[in-house]
RNA sequence: GGAAGUGUGGCUGAGUGGUCGAAAGCGCCGCUCUCGAAAAGCGGUAGCUCCGCAAGGGGCUCGGAGGUUCGAAUCCUCCCACUUCCGCCA
């Protein structure tokens, strides 16, 4: 959510970012419902002053003289009924455009209409003809193939007891996802965050709170009881201080939250039907961060969460690139969003596991997410209330990280290299074969 | 699932129809005292919003939504959360 006031005085900049991501919202409709807003609102309000005015004298006052009062407010207290009923309405459908309203994409974020025109601006590893890939001296198999045989996963079952687009892990399939954990957790947690699993049953509050919904309804998974089954663990994490005052010193925070995440990938029926590319439910380390209230601040961030999921791919020594998202790309809160895609041999492309973003205090807004900063300028000590900016990142997604893992570093033989930093955690062994 | 209770400012907590945006304490900020600190004393200290250049003034907010009333933190209804007891399950 912005600010009214800011959209007020910006309307126009507001009306272009719109456009800028191809999401269709009318300004001017929004600001004709505010002007009503505040005209019912002040003539609301100067009867309430009248009220409360009365009130006083009420109890002071003889009795023929309150007799008198009483029936005048009673009087007034229709006529602001009426007002109010108004006045409600109004702000139903102020609330209603409000919540749809999206955040100004940054500067350098590229134009475009969806992810086919994202800006490549970084591949790993580097070489004379841009990002090096991984060659093969045969043809290779995709990852469904070489987990069956390598007995690490079972999708025939899966399905039969889960459903469509339903798995099992099992043997070095589950235990390379633990040493993956395992991993992630030593590379993130020495950058100072606070590791923490989080809720994924969660209530409608948080998800709005986070810019999920209302638009993102058929994205979800919603339970008899009006819960929902949270598709990251960005929303309870952010969540988390819903409505509370932090201390600025405290700022920034940084979290490293690990959940369960489900999605009904509604609209994606005939994509990536087979394998762990497209799974219903999976689970993930998400980094998020709650820092002070500057632009400044969030870009430098914003790159410090980018280059730690960088670190973390190079570690594993799996070649990806980095694409900045055109603005049609980018959710309704988001300022500016980085992409890391994997390569991925047989597709010969490079395909997304995880992006990076930034929402300045489009959430926190939405959350009642605050702080008091310090007004250098007054000597009072007083401070000014102020939303907290939120960021986010996807650490470490399994099991699809799995797919690239596998892919790219398949054998002639079958069987898969385990990349070096993650021996410690499956045993000390090198690879994956049959025997 | 059944029963009872609770929800008030940054925190603890008083307040059961008008004088209550709200006692008191803690915390925090400023000042006095001190070489400095502690202690003590004095003063200040909720948020949002509207009008205004400002000074200042108006409105809203006591878990949330409705209702009763001229008037609600206070009474009624529903919802949410928490606590305790019973039951059930791990």
């Amino acid at each position: 959510m912005l600010d009214i006031k800011f959209i007020r005085d910006n309307a126009e900049l507001v009306q272009e970012g719109a456009k800028k991501k191809h999401i269709d919202f009318d300004i001017k409709k929004l600001l004709e419902v505010d002007d009503k807003r505040k005209a019912l609102s002040q003539q609301l309000e100067e009867k309430r002053a009248k009220q409360n005015q009365v009130n006083t004298e009420v109890p002071k006052v003889d009795s023929d003289k309150r007799t008198q009062l009483i029936k005048e407010m009673q009087l007034l207290k229709e006529e602001m009924q009426k007002l109010e009923e108004q006045l409600k309405e109004v702000i139903i459908e102020w609330q209603k455009l409000m919540v749809a309203v999206p955040n100004i994409p940054d500067m350098s974020v590229p134009e475009g209409e969806d992810d086919s025109t994202n800006l490549e601006i970084k591949s790993w590893p580097v070489s004379a003809s841009g990002g090096e890939k991984t060659k093969f001296s045969f043809t290779p198999k995709n990852h469904t193939e070489l987990m069956l045989d390598l007995d690490m996963a079972d999708f025939d079952r899966g399905t039969k007891v889960a459903g469509f687009r339903g798995y099992f892990l099992k043997n070095d399939g589950a235990l390379l996802s633990y040493a993956i954990w395992q991993h992630a957790l030593n590379h993130f947690l020495a950058k100072d965050f606070t590791p923490m699993i989080v809720p994924s049953l969660i209530r409608r509050e948080s998800l709005i709170g986070s810019g999920y919904l209302p638009q993102g309804e058929e994205d979800l998974y919603r339970t008899q009881d009006g819960e929902y089954l949270s598709g990251t663990a960005e929303v309870a994490t952010m969540a988390y201080y819903m409505d509370e005052i932090l201390d600025k010193k405290d700022l920034p925070k940084k979290f490293l939250s690990f959940s369960p995440c489900f999605r009904r990938e509604a609209g994606a029926h005939g994509k990536d039907v087979k394998g762990l590319i497209r799974v219903h439910e999976f689970y993930k380390l998400e980094q998020v961060i709650l820092c002070e209230a500057s632009h400044e601040e969030s870009v430098k961030q914003h790159e410090f969460l980018h280059r730690n999921t960088e670190e973390f791919i190079e570690s594993l020594k799996i070649p990806y690139r980095t694409v900045i998202n055109c603005a049609g790309d980018l959710g309704l809160g988001q300022v500016k969003k980085y992409d890391i895609e994997l390569w991925v041999p047989l597709e010969k492309k490079y395909r997304e596991i995880g992006s990076t973003s930034y929402f300045h205090d489009f959430q926190t807004r939405r959350l009642g997410i605050r702080y008091k900063d310090e007004d250098p300028s007054a000597s009072s000590g007083q401070g000014k209330m102020k939303f907290a900016h939120s960021l986010n990142s996807t650490a470490i997604p399994t099991p699809r990280i799995l797919v690239s893992l596998i892919e790219n570093f398949q054998q002639i033989d079958g069987s898969i290299i385990i990349p070096e930093v993650l021996r410690p955690y499956i045993g000390g062994r090198e690879k994956i074969s049959k025997n």
